[in-house]
DNA sequence: GACCAGGCACATC
DNA sequence: GATGTGCATGGT
């Protein structure tokens, strides 16, 4: 006898979401260097705080490349001071706009003509830049079909009876994903745009 | 006033 | 390769 909890594949996964909670069209930022600063800024740290870092940014004309690369550190971990661990990530954003400004002459479209493994490598050389930083730059900023592991992606995987794989390895999880599912990037987007949207909602209700 | 939130680098074993 | 620690704010 089969004891063992029947486990929804990653696709069926995705569609029963999708069933519930339609198409997200999430943008997580309104250009690619928003997309960019706020995939680091949002590391350990909940969104909403992540906001206002952004908006002082975006107030002081400093939500992109060049202005970051040309302003005092002590300027950048004022104004991102509500994203938390901002020293930290003062220089995290210096050293992606410095390889930037190095390597590809401050284009983003010039980075951008890597091929995906190797886009991937040259943004988690740069330091502050880990897998799910430099996984979310590819997905949203880039558009490559890759798929984003964070700690929601963890805890969905938990809870539908994937325990062992929510506890694994960053790659072993996105291998979980990536296996299942079709090289899509409208379908990572949105996936991973659903596991948010279903968290939320589950606190919401837990807070009720 | 703990505890948590869309990680990462670095040290150590 | 696994485990532990520092980094910091703001909401619950």
């Amino acid at each position: 006898m089969n004891r063992k909890k029947q486990r929804l594949s990653a696709l069926k996964l995705y569609e029963t979401l999708y069933a519930q909670y339609g198409p997200q069209g999430w943008w997580p930022g309104r250009t690619r260097a928003e997309i960019i600063i706020g995939a680091i800024l949002t590391q350990n740290t909940a969104w909403i705080n992540v906001e206002k870092a952004i908006a002082n940014l975006r107030r002081h004309r400093a939500l992109n490349f060049e202005t970051l690369r040309k302003i005092p550190r002590a300027q950048i971990a004022e104004w991102i001071r509500p994203a938390g661990y901002f020293n930290q990530k003062t220089g995290y954003l210096k050293a992606f706009v410095q390889m930037l400004h190095r390597d590809c002459d401050g284009s983003l479209n010039r980075l951008f003509k890597l091929e995906t493994p190797a886009l991937r490598k040259k943004l988690l050389a740069v330091k502050g830049t880990g897998p799910e930083t430099a996984d979310s730059i590819l997905l949203y900023a880039a558009k490559r079909p890759v798929f984003v592991v964070d700690a929601y992606t963890r805890r969905f995987l938990a809870a539908h009876g994937y325990k062992k794989t929510a506890a694994a390895s960053y790659d072993s999880v996105a291998a979980f994903f990536t296996a299942q599912l079709p090289e899509d990037v409208q379908l990572f987007n949105e996936y991973h745009a659903l596991i948010v949207r279903r968290a939320k909602a589950q606190k919401r209700t837990r807070a009720e």
